[in-house]
Formats: C-alpha cells, structure tokens, sequence
DNA sequence: AACTAAGTGTACCGATCAGTAAGTATTGAT
DNA sequence: ATCAATACTTACTGATCGGTACACTTAGTT
C-alpha cells in the first residue's frame, strides 16, 4: 500500500489550516510548509476547496475516534462516560497546540449555507451528538431508562455545555472550560433524576 | 456634527464582514458594496485590521447595549432578567440576518494571542460575562444572596450555555438553541437553590 | 473670492491569489 | 532494461490582494 503523499499533504495541510485559517492560508504556504509540489497538489485534489473538504473528513476522523476512545478508557458505565466526556474535553484543551474547534471555525468562514464545506462542519457535530446520544440512552434513573423525548433533550443541553466550553476555551474567557461544563453536566444529571450521580 | 462618511463606512463594513468573513472580504469589495471611495476609506483608516477593530468596537456596543436593553425590557427581577437572557438570546437568533457571533468568527480568523482583533473579542466576552454576573450576584437563595464563589461559578455556567447556544445555532444543528438553553438554565439555578425559579 | 475639509475617480504599486503548462527526475513492478 | 506512475522544478496565467499617488469636485466658512 501507498503511505501516499496525498495522505502526507492531508496531514500537513490540516496543520496548517488549524493554526492559521483556511481563506488565510494559500496554497503556496502549503507547497513552502509541506514540501510538496504545487503540480502534485493539484493532481490529488481539483480545487483548494477539495482539499479543505479532505482535509475536515480527516479532521472528523481523527478528533471522534479519539474522542470516545479516550471516553471508553475512562470509564464503562453510560454515567461514567457521560461525565468521561469533559474530561476528555480537559484534555482537549490542555494539548499544547490547541486552537479550538476546526469545524466551528471552518463553518465561520463559509458561511453559505449550501456551501459543502458548510455542510461538512455541520454532519460533524451532528454525528458527535449522536454519539453522546446513544450513551445518555443508557443511563439509568430511579425508574430504568429516560424517555426518548427527555434523553434527547438532556443531550440537547450538555451538548450546549461541550459546544460553549470549547468557543470559551479558545476565547480564554474560562481557563478551565472543561471542568466548569463537567460541573454543571453533573447538574444537569442530577436534575433528570439520573441515579448515582 | 457630522453624521459622516465615517460612521456610514462602519456600518456598512459591519454587514459585509458579517455576511461574507474578515479574510474574504477584500477592500474593493467594500467600495462596490459601500459606495465610499478606496481613498476616503484609507483617509479614516490607516490599514484593512483598523476597519476591522472600529467595526468590532461598533458591534460591540450595538450587541450589548440591544441585548441588555431586552433583557431589562422583559423582566425587572434579577432571576426574571437571568432567564429573559435566553429568551433574548433566542430573538437574536430568530433575526433573519443572524449568522452567529461577530466576536466568535473574528477569533476564529485572527487566531493569534497578540493580535488586537483577538484581544478585542475575547474583551468582547468578557464585558458579556461581568453583566450577566452582575445580574446572578443579585439572585436571592432561601438564605440570601449566593457567595461570590458560587456566584462566578452559576455565572460561567449559565455563560457556556449562551455560547454554546449561538454555535449551535449558527451551525444548525439545533433548531431552538435558545430555548433549550433556557431549560437547562432554569436546572442550574434549581440546583444552586435559587427562589422561586 | 479665497481657502479649507472631505469627498471622488482612475490608475497604479508589488505581492499574492488559485490554478495550469511543459519538461524532467525518481521510483517500483515486470 | 523497460515502462508507467508519481512527483518534481520552473515558469506562467489573469485576477485579486492591501495600499498609494494624483488630480479633481464639492460644500461650508470667512
């Protein structure tokens, strides 16, 4: 198999883009900053926009499957896990380079709402809700498991607590984003009737 | 007084950088959408991020004089004012030009830590912050008023729930963001013993 | 009438933008 | 050894970038 230069550029460029901005970044700073030919560039993907939409799949890729890796390393139970979450978030934040969320800040740059890149901002934090989703459909009350109805409305609202941590963190409105989202999710929980929290 | 060039330059710059990103929006574009003459505008503002920064500082006090105006509009009690927040929050969503937050975007463009269009959102947030807690420091607790611990903590909260409300929204992933805030708003303040809420 | 402040249009600067053309070097498989 | 795929270098396109130079108009003041 190829450990393809296209793969390579896809890594670099996501680099690139996180730290300094998709409109920001042309793509001669990636040829200077990669190493890679324009022409070879241009082979793997027709336009920048292409590369940005390559780019954001990995992005996907990598941020959720390490996400709730990490989540199940953490803990076994549905609460656990739940809690789990924005302990992973703390993490997020702690990593040195940091820079907030790349799909946020994709999505703030194309605006437009038929806008692929748009689109592909936003399939990404619907399929992190879902995942958060399926782990509040587990939790137990007093009285077995929520309804339908009110698991989606609790992940509703921690999925605004996870959303706000990461604008404020990168904002550095709140040092400790994650712990102050992680503090009020216990509350959240408790106030569902959630059992042992 | 003048009403000049000035102010109009401001306020039409304001919508086109709204609509269209700081990065995208080329200078000639803002003379096609303004009217105003690329050498008046250099004659107010010495480069493109001076626009910028008078643009923000502009936003800035639109957004948080109209909001809190709303907010005091709405309610006269400080629990009545803490939950019109959200109830605001979701006006402004509503607003057919909504397109998120100006500060959030400008920061996801201009990245840097010492760059002044970052260091002027984050002031942005903050100003934001203090007047909602100046509102949680007036809620009354079966046993008076809240800490300033507690306080600040019910404040950051409350104030990840409102970011994480216009992203959400912003990214249409949640239809009623505001809405949703508001509930979960009206658990916290259950859960720090607030009266009456 | 003379002066000033604030505005305009046009043309330009060098740099950079996304994207292409043409020709050459490197590589691995057969 | 040959062939084809892949990547490379260099140079280029036309458009646009932020910003400037210059000559002109307009309006208000004295």
């Amino acid at each position: 198999m190829r450990p393809s230069k296209r793969d390579e550029l896809v890594q670099e460029a996501l680099k690139v883009f996180y730290q300094n901005g998709f409109t920001a970044t042309g793509m001669d700073m990636l040829v200077k900053k990669t190493g890679i030919s324009k022409t070879s560039m241009y082979k793997h993907f027709r336009t920048k926009d292409d590369l940005i939409l390559a780019v954001l799949r990995l992005r996907d890729e990598q941020l959720r499957n390490w996400f709730f890796r990490r989540v199940e390393e953490l803990a076994s139970s549905p609460l656990g896990q739940l809690l789990a979450v924005f302990d992973v978030l703390e993490e997020w934040f702690q990593q040195p380079d940091f820079q907030g969320c790349m799909f946020i800040k994709a999505s703030s740059e194309f605006q437009c709402v038929d806008d692929p890149i748009y689109n592909q901002c936003t399939e990404h934090k619907k399929l992190m809700f879902n995942s958060v989703l399926k782990i509040v459909r587990e939790l137990e009350t007093d009285s077995g498991k929520l309804s339908p109805e009110i698991a989606e409305k609790l992940t509703r609202q921690l999925f605004l607590l996870k959303e706000g941590a990461i604008v404020l963190k990168h904002m550095r409105v709140s040092g400790s984003a994650g712990l102050e989202a992680k503090e009020a999710a216990v509350s959240l929980l408790q106030a569902n009737g959630i059992r042992n929290v």
